[in-house]
DNA sequence: GATGAATGAGCCTTCATTCAT
DNA sequence: TATGAATGAAGGCTCATTCAT
């Protein structure tokens, strides 16, 4: 039976590498290299380059949905339920910043140019929590009356905006300043 | 003197080039098939891709911002003036898509990791026309008591990820949809 | 004793694969894939891939030689002699075009080329049917006095041509075709 | 300009490296090094391997006809026309042992299968020279009524495979053999 | 015997850069 | 200045073979 401790290894040596240099600056060599594992062994488990880096991103992706999931909060007001989603998010990632600039990549590359932002976070999928309270605010008139793509934008770029200063070390994120923000987004959706 | 037309072309195709196919995508004798150069001529006003690549930005940095001073407002009051910035914004971007494109790659890649976004519209450069309104607003007491930077990524980051998704056709940004969207991101950074 | 059954699907499978798609273009893998087999167990019966593509020659000269033995006629005339055996030669392959396929691969090929086409049908072989037709042919005057070889390639080279022009389907070699050939070659080579 | 001569050299090597050890088994880095050229180079004059093989064929292929042509016979009859054709044909592939090697693994190959013997010396090709000879010998009834095909077969198999013989030194083409086999063909063939 | 995950040399191809003209 | 043929390191991928189980 194959061997999942390698296949775990080329995944999690190759997240590093392609968080820090970028796809197309890691060859499928580095990460045998850095994997302890010839080549050839790479192609067992993933197809190709690009099969590789699209696992990832589902790896990644499904993760960060389950973490978040996890720490769901008790439906206790709109307002209450959006700010705790925010601070999740943003805590998460800055407990996984190799998480994060995977998938800033992922999605600013023609792989991610299908899939779109929308799916980072759910967006139309109706699994999706950002978008539950959303229409749940714009149903009960809580929230301004713009296309959810919009709210979207609104509350997930400045986010995400953020953690990349504050991974790159240009600012830091307490949590004083997190919460003072995730408030600032709501302002900015409220009606 | 060098002939500049030819400077040019090369800097004109190379933009139409990367912003459509991506850096890596692109290789220079592609650029000089488009722009009728030889090879070899692209070497004698750049140094090399990576330096072509960086003028490219360091231009079309400059572009928009005269672009923009161009169309200062008069200083009437802090919200109508940065209203009117963000609207600017907004419109010379969707005239240029090409610039867009560009910029946000070059943004998102090992090039732009170390001059960051604060240069994309100035950040703490003095020049700067959108810290100067964020700095006025907090010593106002009309915006809230954040870092400048935060200001930044609640406002400009929801136009830029509204912009993307215009331009890849998942969205339609008309009038009335950017008023009420630079007005939200005022709602959000204002006290 | 040896688990004849694998050794023989293996045979079995190669043949099939490699006639179809030439010795380079199929690996071990699919070897094995197709005989339900893993890749290491051919390596039990066969030294390696050259060793498997000799012996898949050496088995299917015997089988064409022992099929043509069983249809030997009976020694009537020189002339009735080489017609049948030129005949049943042709029916042979006709029916079995996998070999013929195969054969005409092997011998195209450096492994064949140190063989060479005496040991196709014999050759030099003093068990071969056709050298002895010939060798008597000569001695009684009744064929050209050319070397055996030289009657050889007169006789089975447009065999083969018009094999593979069947097989591929460039012509139909039907009963009446395939005699009115056989005696041309005769008319070739009688004095 | 392109310096024809490195062309030249990569076509020269590549022939001879093809015919001795095939295709499959002579790599770009292997024709570059015999070349003295840099691998890039090949690909500045062919698209690729596959299209190095298909002109160093079409050249061949050219050469072949046109030394064909220029020895010309002076249409005196029928027989005498086809036995200086092949005459000519033969000695000139003696002549060019490697053009031969080439041309046969060429055919003998996925390449060749779609163009086919036949124009290998012309074929259905109405400026082929053997064509013209069989279809006048047809109508004037001095030849066996077969199709043309076949004609060809019966005449050009049996050169090919004593020419491959006497190649790898398994038989000698003198002046007399020679001629006494294409009379052998002659007879084959006529009414 | 049988398995199939692992290996790594080797293959074809690309492309930024150089340099003689 | 301008040219573009030439370079060769580097990249993604394949596959015959091995070997621990």
């Amino acid at each position: 039976m194959r061997n999942m401790d390698k296949r775990e290894k080329i995944m999690e040596v190759s997240l590093k590498l392609f968080a820090e240099h970028g796809f197309h600056r890691v060859s499928m060599d580095m990460i045998a290299g850095k994997a302890d594992v010839a080549v050839g062994t790479i192609y067992i488990y993933f197809a190709g380059k690009d099969e590789l880096i699209e696992e990832l991103f589902l790896e990644l992706e499904n993760k960060i949905i389950s973490a978040l999931q996890k720490t769901r909060p008790a439906k206790r007001s709109i307002r209450n339920d959006f700010l705790s989603l925010m601070n999740n998010f943003i805590k998460y990632l800055i407990d996984h910043p190799l998480y994060f600039r995977y998938m800033e990549q992922y999605i600013n590359s023609p792989f991610g140019i299908a899939l779109r932002r929308d799916k980072f976070l759910g967006g139309q999928d109706k699994q999706d929590m950002l978008s539950h309270i959303f229409q749940d605010g714009i149903d009960k008139k809580l929230l301004k009356d713009l296309p959810v793509g919009a709210l979207f934008s609104l509350t997930i770029a400045p986010l995400i905006f953020l953690l990349r200063d504050h991974i790159l070390g240009f600012i830091t994120l307490d949590k004083a300043l997190i919460n003072k923000i995730t408030e600032a987004c709501w302002d900015g959706i409220k009606r």
